[in-house]
DNA sequence: TCGAGTTCAATTTTT
DNA sequence: TTGAACTCGA
């Protein structure tokens, strides 16, 4: 492809800071690419001093995948294996590379970051158990008044502001900080005593070893030129890694799109290009204005909504495409006639399926268009963040790989110790866990000298005696087969089919088996390796791996998934639903203005996804938290230039219909076709909510209330029907009482 | 200690 | 609606 003047200068400026803003597609992966290509064939550049980090999967994989075309090289198939390539890939793969290459070296002693070299990832749900069991059984907490999730947001919060356990002392300011102190403590302890990190260590342990003289002194060498993506949703503690890296040759490149800045949750800080330009103050800026995907329309509706925005860069995002496509708004009786009527357009329209893309703002919202497509007889797949990988099926036998890969895996050896059932029960566990923490064993040596523990009676010695001979066995086997094998050994010496599918049948019984040949599957990739290598290449991969990266291209599907998960892709067709206030942008974040630039942001996001076709929908009324609502649309849909919109015809959709049935019927058609219409009128004007009629009298100032969406809240402030009701979830909303679903409690 | 049956709480966004 | 956490009889 022909580059720009802008991306011309991006691409050749390699000596320096560079700082590129880009919007939108464009083009700048592109360019990064044609960058990568131009230090290594024009300036002689070894291709392993470059380091390009970005911020999914998807998106490295992408990149590899280009350099590999233009350089004329394979693509390495693990970044173990990069030694002549461009090391190209995610924050998190790269900077558990860099823990492993370093504690190879050292001892952890020296890096005083308590970690082995053969350490395990805890995923959010690893994290959540260890923290549930910290809460309740050694804390001895009431997890509703003190819930894992929470503990566990507060630490995560402490880590990327690199305040330690100990150092969070002084954070004591209520209450909750004080169990958040102690929760810490524990936690840090277990992770130590496991040799496991969770994901925000990945990044503070990387941070702590690159802050040694010698060990940053290597890697500054190493890795000369630095290139980072979507440098808008780093974090603290990732910008001071890249700072370390970048400050002895200053050659960082840095591509920069505020408008698509929708991590601030994962602690992104919008921040840090302040900073970037006070730390690199001679930075070169390149803007890349030019729009190389969506139509016209599509860009200047996007503008629209971006602009409403305060904060961030003023932009203009502008395109030389035609104008030919448009903009249709949906706005649906119900949810499910905003089903059909997507499902309706996807059916009709001429092409393949997959160029159609439906998103929305959370992973629950999936459910009304994947039963509409499934009864259409529409392939879909739904890309769920973990989803795969979260199956019991699958979990119960990575933890069996974890184990073997690491027998001081506690939290894996105790899932595993009774799957399937073998008589090791609670109890068991229990004592061997006492023991375990008095004496500072592992569960390995506890089970080797089983007989020594006196509680146990003979017959549960004899239960844990058996599952260490399969367990050893496993073990030596490991370095014997490769990965893939192993799961196949594993899934036979444990029976595990039997136990998975005997409760089951017909199709839940097919797809369990086929998520373990998948399983299976993916693991064959890693044949090639030496097998304890496979193992824990595989292991790692895996907990860093999400069901976006499973998407197989060639079939021919819909595509449903968040927006979030929809930043990296485009699509020639794109339906974006549930347009309404309260859901997008969500109620947790219309109190708040930072939040509602951010769900802005989202927005702006989701409709630039659009090549040409760009569908909005909405639904007057809709089944959600368990109930049906009606919810205002969405502010997002106002601040539209209406000029381009185009209302979608409802008639038309029902005329449809309407012939459909009626064709099908010989003789009364005209009736049914009366029939027909007056059936669909009763849907379209016939609210399925009741709005409530409460007696106000029956409210009074500082009533305790209830409420389907807000559970249970206190009446702060009352005059006549109109209350201000402060709930224990979040801030205070105001509400018409006589007609809004609160109840007194 | 099991497991069937029952209750009760919960929905942002994900590397 | 789902799933996790409970209860209770065997």
């Amino acid at each position: 492809m022909q580059l720009n003047t802008k991306q011309e200068e991006a691409k050749n400026k390699i000596n320096w800071p560079l700082l590129i803003i880009a919007w939108a597609w464009s083009w700048k992966t592109a360019t990064l690419t044609a960058r990568v290509e131009y230090m290594i064939r024009e300036k002689n550049i070894p291709s392993n001093n470059i380091m390009m980090v970005t911020f999914t999967n998807k998106a490295a994989t992408e990149m590899r995948e280009r350099v590999a075309r233009v350089l004329w090289v394979e693509k390495p198939r693990s970044i173990y294996a990069a030694w002549n390539f461009p090391l190209i890939w995610t924050f998190h793969s790269i900077w558990i590379f860099i823990l492993k290459e370093v504690l190879l070296k050292y001892s952890s002693e020296e890096l005083q970051i308590w970690l082995r070299k053969d350490f395990i990832i805890y995923d959010e749900q690893d994290k959540i158990s260890v923290l549930k069991n910290i809460l309740k059984n050694r804390l001895n907490l009431d997890e509703k008044e003190f819930p894992a999730r929470k503990i566990a947001f507060y630490i995560s919060n402490a880590k990327n502001n690199l305040i330690t356990a100990k150092w969070y002392e002084k954070e004591i300011d209520s209450t909750i900080k004080e169990v958040v102190y102690k929760a810490y403590l524990e936690y840090e302890k277990d992770l130590i005593s496991n040799n496991a990190i969770d994901f925000d260590d990945i990044l503070i342990k990387t941070y702590a070893v690159l802050r040694i003289w010698k060990i940053l002194e290597y890697y500054q060498e190493k890795y000369k030129y630095l290139m980072v993506d979507e440098y808008q949703d780093t974090n603290l503690v990732q910008y001071e890694i890249v700072k370390l890296l970048a400050s002895k040759y200053w050659n960082l490149a840095v591509v920069w799109d505020d408008s698509q800045s929708i991590y601030s949750w994962r602690w992104a800080d919008m921040r840090n290009i302040i900073n970037f330009k006070k730390d690199y103050s001679d930075a070169l800026v390149i803007k890349l204005e030019q729009n190389y995907r969506s139509t016209k329309k599509i860009i200047a509706w996007a503008n629209s909504v971006i602009a409403k925005n305060t904060s961030g860069i003023k932009k203009e995002l502008w395109t030389e495409n035609d104008e030919w496509s448009h903009i249709q708004y949906i706005e649906a009786p119900d949810d499910k006639i905003e089903a059909s009527i997507i499902t309706q357009i996807i059916k009709e329209k001429e092409g393949d399926y997959k160029d159609n893309l439906v998103l929305y703002r959370t992973n629950a919202q999936s459910r009304k268009i994947e039963e509409s497509l499934l009864m259409a007889n529409i392939p879909y797949r739904v890309i769920w963040w973990m989803k795969f990988y979260d199956r019991a099926e699958i979990k119960d036998l990575l933890w069996y790989l974890k184990v073997i890969h690491n027998p001081n895996d506690t939290v894996a050896m105790k899932r595993i110790i009774n799957t399937p059932t073998r008589k090791i029960w609670a109890k068991s566990i229990e004592t061997m866990d006492n023991y375990r923490e008095n004496f500072s064993l592992t569960y390995p040596q506890i089970m080797e000298n089983i007989d020594d523990i006196e509680e146990l009676n003979n017959w549960a010695k004899n239960s844990i005696k058996i599952f260490n001979q399969l367990f050893e066995d496993l073990v030596l086997k490991s370095h014997k087969i490769v990965v893939s094998e192993l799961i196949r050994e594993i899934v036979k010496v444990t029976n595990y089919e039997e136990y998975i599918t005997s409760w089951l049948s017909g199709e839940e019984k097919d797809s369990k088996l086929e998520n373990i040949d998948e399983l299976v599957n993916v693991a064959t990739e890693y044949n090639g390796m030496e097998p304890r290598e496979s193992l824990a290449i595989f292991l790692e991969e895996v907990s860093l791996i999400t069901d976006m990266d499973t998407k197989d291209e060639r079939s021919d599907y819909v595509t449903l998934m968040t927006i979030h998960t929809s930043k990296w892709l485009e699509q020639k067709r794109v339906f974006l639903t549930w347009l309404e206030e309260w859901l997008f942008p969500s109620f947790r974040s219309i109190w708040d203005i930072a939040a509602l630039e951010e769900e802005r942001r989202l927005m702006y996001v989701a409709m630039t996804r659009a090549r040409e076709e760009l569908y909005i929908s909405r639904a007057s009324e809709r089944f959600n938290f368990w109930d049906y609502v009606r919810n205002p649309e969405s502010r997002f849909l106002k601040e539209i230039n209406k000029e381009y919109l185009e209302n979608y015809d409802l008639w038309n959709f029902v005329n449809k219909w309407n012939s459909y049935f009626s064709k099908g019927l010989s003789g009364n058609s005209e009736w049914f076709s009366g029939f027909w219409s007056s059936f669909w009128w009763e849907i379209f004007s016939k609210p399925k909510i009741k709005v409530a009629d409460n007696d106000i009298s029956q409210f009074w100032l500082w009533d305790r209330v209830s409420h389907p969406k807000f559970w249970n809240g206190i009446i702060t402030n009352l005059s006549w029907e109109l209350a201000t009701i402060a709930f224990t979830w979040k801030w205070a909303v105001k509400m018409n009482i006589k007609i809004a679903p609160v109840r007194k409690v």
